[in-house]
DNA sequence: ATGCTGCATGGAT
DNA sequence: TATCCATGCAGCA
């Protein structure tokens, strides 16, 4: 069969055996062969085949004529060209594509291609060859013999047909898409399998989509329950290959919530009688008796269907939710049907500008046409605006398996307006078998795609804007630097971020990873400079080293960023951008502002209340407000370097700086680390990684330096320990409840000197942050530093108040330790006095003031002339967010 | 210098 | 443990 299959293209003559015509050059297409070829055919005989009067034109005289059942009509069952045109009844005989559609739109039981016969087979062969001949399958398949067991075992490659085809599944036929459902079932037929099998499908809330048969079954070309049984065995033992993992397909999250309300309907329900596979009807009835039912609920719903290694499980996550509002309005629009296959949420490289999306092997082993060759074939994807993209769909050799990209997603991604985080969703349009790209924006979802989605299963929300900004939501919102980074309306990189556990780690990417945990935290205090209080809320004011801090009860709101000032009489202001027209304007230093803020809100100044107004602020000086962040660091880098007075000047807040990192990180980042820009880190980014000048270069900082990197290390010490008194400080309300009070409140200077670190005993009800921190340092060695501290804060360096849990740094961090401290006491008291004398002296000390609430990145200023402000601290999130 | 390509790495599952 | 897959990165154009 193979040689004479081969034929089909080699030669000449018409493939039918029965004609001796030359084909014409470009030979009409007849059935699909075994080999996955369509049969060429002279003119004459594809109008033949075409009309479906092959058989009957050219087989009258041959055996293997059966008559319907149901209608009497005489089919050749037994012949390869005539393959769909029958399906086979469970009391035998066979019963014609028309009456099998009728009878099942009629509700009758549950009717199995005749090709699924051939699934063990075929999948036997895909396991073999998971990648080979599939690239026809998208084209006509009238038959399904080309997965012959024989043909399997000798079938060859034919990668130029996998490069050259675009895969689009023709509509005509539906049993490519049988065997793109199916080809991963699994070979073996065990009774014991089969008899388990109603059982598993009870299990579950199994509604699957009636367009399985569809998938399964070939648009159409309705085969009967005897191979019914057969299948299931086949399918059956899939399933069992699956045991290990229970939840297989079976129980799908969004099956049980589809149906019910129509949601996901997209494959199901909303099939109209004119386009609804009679199949689909018949195939919800069989739900209903639990028969079969759950392998088609699996292959339909796009569930995991076994793959010839029989580990084919789609995560989770991969499960496809709902079929966006685009796809089903296409799906309304066209009279056809959308199967959702999978989706995926966009990783950063995913969306990133190289263009290629990853693909789950498995989805892509189970959806797209197989691929023996590494350069994959070009793909046809539709998206749900009808625009069609073709992507080049291959896979990398990896790790003894392979890594499955769509490649050349760039335009189409953009042209989503996606990003990492978003989730993409892969549809197939029936009839048709095309393949459909939707989308679902992780922010932006609309509101009607917001309803009908079905809570993820997988733990991964989508946030909405409006939920972000709700204030409401912020407590519920994981208070992490990622969420505080959404917050601030920066887009996430990886909402999947894995989780960092690699701390210590010497691997160069560990280390960046570390930085990026640094980011993080900063993010953090960013976060910080955006709470506003509550409305109508008093906030309590600490004073904290000189520094005043706002403390509620409840959550803050996430204040709008704006950009402090001194307007020309040198009065404080800040600038505040209009979230509708862009126009920036002036509001008293004290405004404060909703995350999200209009000109309409403008009771400050009534002639700019209107986004027709001008704006008071011109572009250059806008420009010099705006971009000062950035340029004022590196004009400070510039001087610095030119400065000799700076070049040579001590290493305090150098090694300060250093430490600092290495107290967030936990380790104390190797020399490359400071050097090593995270690629999520653009230019302009002014977080601590990047304003450090690659180590050993750059400028050496005196205690007094006001430069960028001092400040921010500065303030992020600072940070770091009002979290840390914030905790300690409701840890000890804890603990003050439970204890007697013994002592009130120490004065700072009975802390300073307490030999003692351990002053529970001295606890006071009202939170005393000074005390609290050295009542926080339970640590032996915090202790003895703390004691030794001249710093009257108490203030360990080597408190990480994200790493609490966590020891403190290696051994050796005694000595630097000494050193962060001696650094840092210096500069605090430095800052103590500065502050107390309420003099705007050092750009640096009032940049430390303020740079909690200003230095929120391109929205924020440079710290230097920026008044004093407070920060806003919400207690409990910081609380939650460190404990 | 820049972008692309193919593969390697390693954390997560 | 094996596998997946997000991402880094060397080599190349």
């Amino acid at each position: 069969m193979t040689s004479t299959s081969a034929a089909a293209s080699s030669s000449k003559f018409c493939f039918n055996s029965n004609c001796k015509e030359l084909k014409s050059e470009r030979p009409g297409k007849g059935w699909r062969l075994r080999n996955g070829e369509l049969a060429e055919l002279c003119d004459r005989c594809a109008s033949v085949f075409e009309e479906g009067r092959f058989c009957d034109t050219f087989h009258l005289n041959v055996g293997g004529w059966t008559t319907c059942e149901s209608c009497g009509k005489r089919v050749h069952s037994g012949c390869i060209v005539s393959a769909h045109e029958f399906t086979l009844l469970d009391p035998g005989g066979i019963e014609c594509v028309a009456c099998s559609r009728k009878n099942a739109a009629l509700g009758s039981i549950s009717s199995w291609p005749p090709s699924l016969l051939f699934h063990s087979s075929l999948s036997e062969r895909f396991k073999e060859y998971p990648a080979k001949d599939w690239s026809q399958l998208p084209g006509s398949c009238p038959v399904p013999w080309r997965q012959a067991p024989n043909l399997f075992s000798t079938s060859t490659p034919q990668p130029e047909l996998h490069s050259r085809v675009p895969y689009e599944v023709d509509l005509t036929t539906g049993i490519d898409r049988l065997n793109v459902s199916d080809r991963l079932s699994t070979p073996s037929l065990e009774k014991k399998q089969y008899e388990e099998f109603p059982e598993r499908l009870m299990n579950g809330p199994l509604k699957p989509f009636a367009r399985d048969i569809h998938e399964n079954g070939n648009a159409g070309v309705n085969c009967e329950e005897q191979h019914g049984s057969c299948l299931a065995k086949s399918r059956l033992s899939s399933l069992k290959e699956e045991s290990s993992n229970p939840p297989l397909g079976l129980t799908v999250p969004y099956t049980s919530t589809d149906e019910a309300n129509g949601q996901i309907v997209v494959s199901g329900t909303h099939l109209r009688p004119s386009s609804q596979p009679p199949l689909a009807k018949q195939f919800n009835s069989n739900l209903h008796n639990g028969l079969d039912s759950p392998a088609e609920t699996q292959i339909r719903n796009g569930r995991p269907r076994p793959d010839g290694r029989g580990r084919n499980q789609l995560f989770p996550r991969y499960w496809p939710r709902f079929t966006d509002q685009d796809l089903q309005q296409i799906s309304a629009d066209s009279n056809s049907i959308i199967t959702p296959l999978f989706e995926k949420m966009l990783s950063a490289s995913d969306a990133g500008r190289i263009g290629r999306l990853v693909l789950p092997k498995k989805c892509a082993e189970a959806y797209f046409p197989p691929i023996s060759q590494p350069e994959g074939l070009p793909l046809k994807v539709q998206d749900s605006k009808g625009k069609e993209w073709v992507f080049q769909f291959r896979f990398w050799p990896n790790n003894n398996s392979r890594m499955y990209v769509l490649e050349g997603v760039t335009p189409c991604i953009q042209n989503m307006q996606l990003q990492a985080g978003d989730v993409v969703t892969f549809s197939r349009l029936e009839p048709g078998g095309k393949l459909v790209m939707g989308f679902r924006k992780a922010s932006t979802a609309s509101a009607s795609e917001q309803d009908n989605e079905v809570k993820n299963s997988n733990g991964v929300s989508t946030h909405g804007d409006a939920e972000l900004a709700d204030p409401t939501s912020w407590s519920k919102v994981d208070k992490s630097g990622y969420i505080a980074k959404e917050a601030l309306g920066t887009k996430l990189a990886a909402p999947r971020k894995r989780k960092n556990s690699m701390l210590g780690s010497k691997s160069k990417r560990l280390r960046i990873d570390n930085e990026d945990l640094i980011e993080l935290k900063l993010t953090w205090e960013e976060a910080q400079g955006l709470l506003r209080p509550p409305p109508n809320y008093v906030a309590n004011v600490v004073l904290i080293e000189g520094f005043e801090f706002e403390e509620y009860e409840d959550a803050p709101v996430l204040g709008m960023p704006t950009i402090f000032a001194t307007d020309k009489s040198g009065e404080k202001i800040q600038w505040a951008q209009c979230n509708d027209c862009f126009k920036w304007r002036k509001l008293p230093y004290d405004a404060l502002l909703p995350s999200k803020w209009t000109c309409s809100s403008n009771s400050w100044d009534p002639e700019r209340s209107l986004c027709s107004a001008a704006q008071e602020l011109t572009a250059e000086e806008l420009e010099n407000l705006v971009p000062n962040c950035n340029r004022a660091a590196s004009k400070k880098i510039k001087a610095a370097k030119r400065e000799p007075e700076n070049v040579d000047a001590l290493e305090g807040l150098d090694t300060l700086a250093d430490l600092a990192i290495m107290g967030e990180g936990g380790v104390l980042p190797a020399s490359s680390q400071a050097t090593t820009k995270h690629p999520r880190h653009r230019p302009g980014c002014s977080c601590i990684v990047c304003i450090q000048p690659p180590s050993g270069k750059g400028p050496k900082h005196k205690q007094t330096c006001t430069c960028n990197v001092c400040q921010t290390v500065k303030r992020r010490f600072r940070t770091l320990m009002m979290r840390r008194e914030k905790k300690q400080s409701q840890k000890e309300a804890a603990d003050a409840a439970l204890e007697k009070q013994q002592q009130p409140s120490l004065p700072d200077k009975v802390l300073e000197n307490d030999p003692l670190p351990c002053t529970s005993a001295g606890n006071s009800n009202s939170p005393n942050p000074k005390k609290v921190v050295s009542e926080g340092l339970d640590d032996g060695s915090n202790r003895v530093k703390s004691s030794i501290s001249p710093f009257k804060g108490q203030i360990d360096l080597n408190i990480q108040p994200e790493r609490e849990e966590e020891s403190s740094p290696g051994s050796d961090s005694g000595s630097m330790m000494r050193l962060l401290q001696d650094a840092t006491d210096k500069y605090i008291r430095q800052q103590s006095i500065l502050s107390s004398i309420g003099e705007k002296t050092s750009g640096g000390t009032e940049g430390e003031k303020t740079s909690n609430t200003v230095d929120l990145g391109a929205s924020h200023q440079d710290t230097d002339t920026d008044p004093p402000t407070v920060f806003s601290i919400k207690t409990s999130a910081s609380t939650s967010a460190t404990g």
